[in-house]
DNA sequence: TATGAATGAGTGTTCATTCAT
DNA sequence: GATGAATGAACACTCATTCAT
């Protein structure tokens, strides 16, 4: 899971924030974690914030990656089902991190990476929604504000999700799979 | 604007907050702008946090009362549509809390005023889909994640609203305005 | 001898920063000797270095209010002389401060304070050679190089005298008064 | 000009710590100046103020093999003027290294190889004094202490020639040469 | 009630030094 | 000898909170 040591801090990061927020997510903690020392967290990253900023990067390179292997010519809407059903397995996978990119995008806003991730993530949702209108697929609208609230309401049913997984006990897989379905139903009543 | 001290407290910890975030924030600062010392602060709020509770808190209130206020037996959708348009035009009034709403919500998620704020606004959309699904009046699906969806998507068209705003400079009034009939439209589609 | 809580802390970092040097000594040691929390420093200067820069403008002040109550139409070497002697006076009664004068000016010679210190007091120098120069009192020279050359005497007296004071155990009072004359008849000499 | 890698780095190290001090110039800057990596500097160096030590130890060898090479029955103040034409031309050819000798010493006195250098040059400029006044060529004085007082105004001239190429720009072979004459003029009329 | 000086625990970051390769 | 990743002690500085006035 951990391929170099970079990773190995990136991970040891995640579990740390997940627990107590980026905040409280002292670098002694995270070093610990690692099973390093402090130093060995600046030899890789400038500073704390360098750490958030690389864990979002890798989950938006991630994201890119999956939807650039989907195929320019397929139907926008299945493109959406596709891309839907991938992102909640991701977090099924990795709910941790899927908890960061929840928590503390909010917060540290400001950082590069953070408003790259938020920004990317919505304009793919808005590119969507043009490419879907541009081919007579879904009503016009704005484009801009329907990708941001796509964006909006994505976030949303991942944290139901976790916190349903918290709260019952169900398994996560089959939470996140009636949570896509459920989402997909939701956009393509509303974009079409 | 600040009928009480606790009021011209919680009034300058929105500025501040707005301008540098809530961890940012020092008491000092919120101290400085109220015109108080820091010492008074204390004997208003528990600790910094509670400041941030109270906010949450107030903003709640005024969302239950302007919900209560609708006649019970108005057809489901209408009520959804006057929620939206008041909501997005007390955004309008007063952005800045509207920001703080956005921005400190994730990061101190644990804190239970802004829980409750969060479950609060959840559950009543919850009770909406649950309303008209009840009525015949929506289709039949997951309130509990319908609602979670709603809440998600409604922040992010107040985030867009705000950014929006800041980058063209068209009247806010205009651009929420907007907002909320989009926000509407799309709903209406999903739900029905 | 430390009016207030200011004072309190210049002294006790005097000290320490004469034991210790100053990149040695920690925020810490000079609140533990001044008999306050760290925190406290803080209140009274900006930060570590303000505390050395404040120890040099405070003494360079005390030097130009003594040569400025020298009247101005006294000859031009008697003025020398009255300053030699006030200097090590003032150096045999403090001799802490003394050292730090000598030990720390040259290596955080950016600090405003301590290169103003030091070209205020070469300055001082500089425009006596002038005026002995105009007055017909000293030979002709370049007088700015003079100037510096007298500050570096005056300064290697010093550390000679708190050397030999540490070797030999005699009075500081005899050893700065000796210091005191030769140096007078060094310069009288030189410059007539 | 670096015979051996111990030059090698003795000279990288000149330059970093001219450009930063001593205290900022980290052990990475300087292996990287001198094209190595940390590991080798510890091959020829105890630890960092090693390389200091041995900056001052090679500047003092350099000064006692020139003092050897004059005469022992040439004029005291032949001798004194050659030395300082040497030295300020030594200076005007390699002023970096001159630099630190200023700017270090005062801080890390505690050095023994710096204790060395002040006290050796201190202890050559006492030694030439006390043979003038043996000779009957210098008037009496305390020879110590005028010996301490030559280095001072020696040293004092040359931060003022570096300082005075700084800011005109005139050619430091000339500045120096004119303080070697001012300051040798200052010498021998304080001294007979 | 109001004040604001004092507190001191807590934390990000640096950097000389080591040592396995 | 040479390398440079890893180490971890050390330190400046912050800021929520208290409490004597």
């Amino acid at each position: 899971m951990a391929a170099n040591k970079k990773d190995l801090i990136r991970q040891a990061a995640i579990e740390v924030i997940v627990d107590r927020g980026f905040h409280a997510a002292t670098t002694d903690a995270i070093a610990a974690r690692a099973g390093v020392s402090v130093g060995t967290i600046y030899n890789y990253f400038r500073n704390k914030e360098a750490i958030l900023e690389h864990i979002f990067q890798v989950e938006l390179e991630r994201r890119i990656d999956y939807l650039s292997s989907l195929p320019e010519d397929m139907p926008v809407l299945q493109k959406l089902e596709l891309f839907l059903q991938w992102h909640f397995r991701v977090i099924a996978q990795d709910p941790a991190t899927g908890r960061i990119l929840l928590r503390e995008r909010s917060n540290l806003i400001n950082l590069p990476a953070i408003r790259g991730y938020m920004e990317s993530m919505t304009s793919y949702l808005t590119s969507l929604v043009e490419e879907g209108i541009r081919k007579g697929q879904f009503r016009r609208s704005n484009a801009a504000l329907t990708g941001a609230i796509m964006f909006g309401a994505l976030e949303a049913a991942v944290r139901h999700s976790i916190m349903a997984f918290e709260k019952t006990g169900r398994p996560l897989e089959l939470i996140t799979q009636e949570a896509a379905r459920e989402l997909f139903l939701f956009f393509s009543r509303s974009l079409q």
